[in-house]
RNA sequence: GGGGGCGUAGUUCAGUUGGUUAGAACGCCGGCCUGUCACGCCGGAGGUCGCGGGUUCGAGUCCCGUCGCUCCCGCCA
């Protein structure tokens, strides 16, 4: 009997008086009666081992020898225990293995942490994720995306794509995010860059005749981690030629239907909501939305244009959120800090208590016709933003969502996708003093830009769009510019100069001329795609070997210095960095 | 690059306005008990209070610096 089958054991009920050997992890030991119990863990669950001195003394030997984590093999009979004795308390089954034959293949050291322990600090849980990583939850993810991925290439393949792979070593990338950089040892002092994405690579597939492409591809962005951000991504990456962006919506709804069912057997309601981004950033004032609750923005611009409230009149934007309570003034102020972090000037607010009466330092400047608009609910509070419309979008956007969280209006069980569409195509980047692509720079204008958004960039919309999971951005993509002389307008935009654009992307810019079809697709971000499915807030509960926040794994200790030859052959020499 | 939070036993944490020998639970070690299942009972070991400096008669506690972790902003086409 191979160790596969061993830790495929599963007894069961149907199975009592059978003779069953199964392996695992044995967490504790009890003795008790002159048995000993063992706690055995494999991949069915917690089971309970009887070791019984009289039918098995040698094991019965070993098993006192059991105190914490040992890997055990045993050999006995499946017997139904008692009904009065079962304690519905234990997670073990109906049945237990009244064991002969107890091997100890393996024994542990004592553990650095409990693994029934919740809390545990996650570097230690980083150190030794190979315990970590036994934690019936972790178990569970790692399963979840393996069926994920399964999935994903079944529908992707059964829908005539071709799965191809790119390279990892490749070039740099301007625009987008920072680079990793690999030295090149056979041409010293050039670097290669690992993928960002495999964007250009799979449109120059489809230019070269593979109609339908897909990858589950790695991609790779040095950039600051978040809790919901790693610098080494697994994205599922789709191209096509003669793109039609109802078809793609609709492959990926089918994609994620199948996923949802196959992983969590819930059936998720197709097709999917759409929105444009103007209409996300007025109601819900970012372009992922969480649609598992309303709390939405309204607009009082026009209401407000001859306010008396100077604040009011006087801002390119007013709107609003009502929240379904009545803030206490510590609250209030609490509110006011949040909204200064994001940028508010000020947070304005009008109390409307249960009886329907008003509270607030601007009521007095408002009119009726305002008032009237502004306190529709008794026992709720209107918070107000008053500015540039992008900043009142960020500001009541951030609100709504502390919120949403705040007052746990969230219906956490919901599963809410939406289509984000129309992207800008350009966004004013001050720092640079230029503009930058919101998409990427490959990304096509709207039908009705394509003539001038290059007049009005801040105003040309695009083929582009996201699909948004519970306030995630889970996928995104765009039909892309297959015309050289459009490629080479965007890239003016964008300020690339004649010879950047030669040097960067010359080699799309050739293959656009040699006859590419009109292509487009999208990416899918698997990790995100993990954390609305296993419904984890932490990113790095998803991966099986993740890095901490510094981009450090506490496990191998990487990254780690390297030996001077080893520099020096690749003509390389530590400098102390500039700061 | 910036801001918030945290750092005390192997682990999770408590530790009062600065005051004697820094505690609990779990884990670990020894013993007892014996259909246990968060077993129970008795005993034991285990601490550079992240690190460095300062204030003080006296610092886990106050101050400064520093390191690490974490969450957020910037950044992430």
């Amino acid at each position: 009997m191979s160790w596969r089958d061993v830790m495929c054991g599963e007894p069961r009920v149907e199975d009592v008086g059978r003779t069953l050997t199964l392996a695992g992890w044995a967490a504790r030991r009890r003795d008790h009666g002159g048995l000993v119990f063992v706690d055995l863990r494999d991949r069915s669950g917690l089971m309970q081992l009887v070791v019984n001195p009289e039918r098995a003394p040698a094991a019965a030997e070993l098993a006192k020898e059991i105190r914490n984590e040992f890997v055990l093999r045993a050999t006995g009979e499946v017997a139904a225990r008692a009904p009065e004795t079962i304690n519905t308390k234990m997670p073990t089954g109906d049945v237990e293995l009244q064991v002969d034959e107890l091997e100890i293949v393996s024994r542990s050291t004592p553990l650095p942490f409990q693994l029934d322990e919740d809390g545990v600090d996650e570097t230690l849980r980083l150190r030794y994720r190979w315990l970590d990583l036994r934690r019936e939850k972790l178990q569970r993810n790692l399963a979840l995306r393996a069926r994920l991925i399964a999935t994903i290439r079944r529908v992707m393949a059964s829908a005539g794509f071709l799965d191809v792979q790119t390279p990892l070593l490749f070039k740099p990338t301007p625009e987008g995010a920072r680079d990793f950089i690999v030295p090149s040892r056979l041409q010293n002092g050039r670097f290669f860059a690992l993928p960002q994405s495999p964007q250009i690579l799979k449109q120059l597939l489809v230019i070269g005749g593979v109609d339908r492409y897909y990858q589950i591809a790695i991609c790779f962005r040095d950039e600051d981690l978040r809790a919901d951000r790693v610098q080494e991504i697994t994205q599922l990456d789709v191209e096509m030629a003669f793109p039609d962006t109802e078809f793609i919506f609709a492959l990926m709804e089918e994609m994620c239907r199948e996923v949802w069912r196959e992983c969590l057997d819930v059936t998720l309601e197709t097709p999917f909501r759409r929105m444009t981004y103007a209409d996300a950033m007025l109601r819900f004032g970012t372009d992922k939305p969480d649609l598992r609750y309303g709390l939405e923005i309204q607009d009082a611009t026009e209401l407000t244009r001859s306010s008396e409230f100077g604040v009011f009149a006087n801002a390119r934007a007013v709107r609003f959120l009502v929240a379904p309570c009545v803030f206490s003034r510590a609250e209030l102020t609490r509110l006011e800090e949040l909204a200064a972090h994001w940028g508010a000037k000020g947070l304005a607010y009008l109390i409307v208590d249960a009886s329907g009466a008003v509270r607030s330092p601007i009521a007095k400047f408002l009119s009726e016709r305002e008032l009237d608009v502004f306190r529709p609910v008794p026992g709720s509070t209107v918070l107000f933003g008053a500015d540039e419309p992008e900043r009142v979008a960020r500001v009541l956007g951030a609100l709504r969502e502390h919120l949403g969280r705040e007052l746990a209006l969230v219906d956490e069980d919901a599963f809410e996708f939406v289509w984000i569409t129309d992207f800008p195509m350009f966004d004013w980047s001050e720092d640079e003093g230029r503009w930058g692509a919101k998409h990427h720079p490959f990304t096509r204008p709207s039908p009705a830009w394509e003539g001038g958004f290059d007049r009005d960039p801040g105003a040309a919309l695009a083929l582009a769009y996201d699909l948004v999971a519970n306030g995630n951005e889970i996928g995104g993509g765009s039909l892309r510019i297959h015309e050289p002389a459009l490629q080479g307008r965007v890239f003016d935009v964008l300020q690339l100069t004649p010879e950047e654009q030669r040097v960067k992307f010359g080699f799309l810019l050739d293959a656009l001329a040699m006859g590419a079809p009109p292509h487009g697709g999208i990416a899918f971000g698997i990790d995100r795609m993990m954390m609305v499915l296993a419904r984890e807030a932490n990113l790095r509960d998803t991966i099986a070997f993740p890095k901490n926040q510094a981009g450090v794994d506490p496990m191998s200790g990487a990254p780690s210095e390297v030996g001077e030859d080893q520099l020096a052959e690749l003509g390389i020499r530590l400098v102390e960095k500039p700061t």
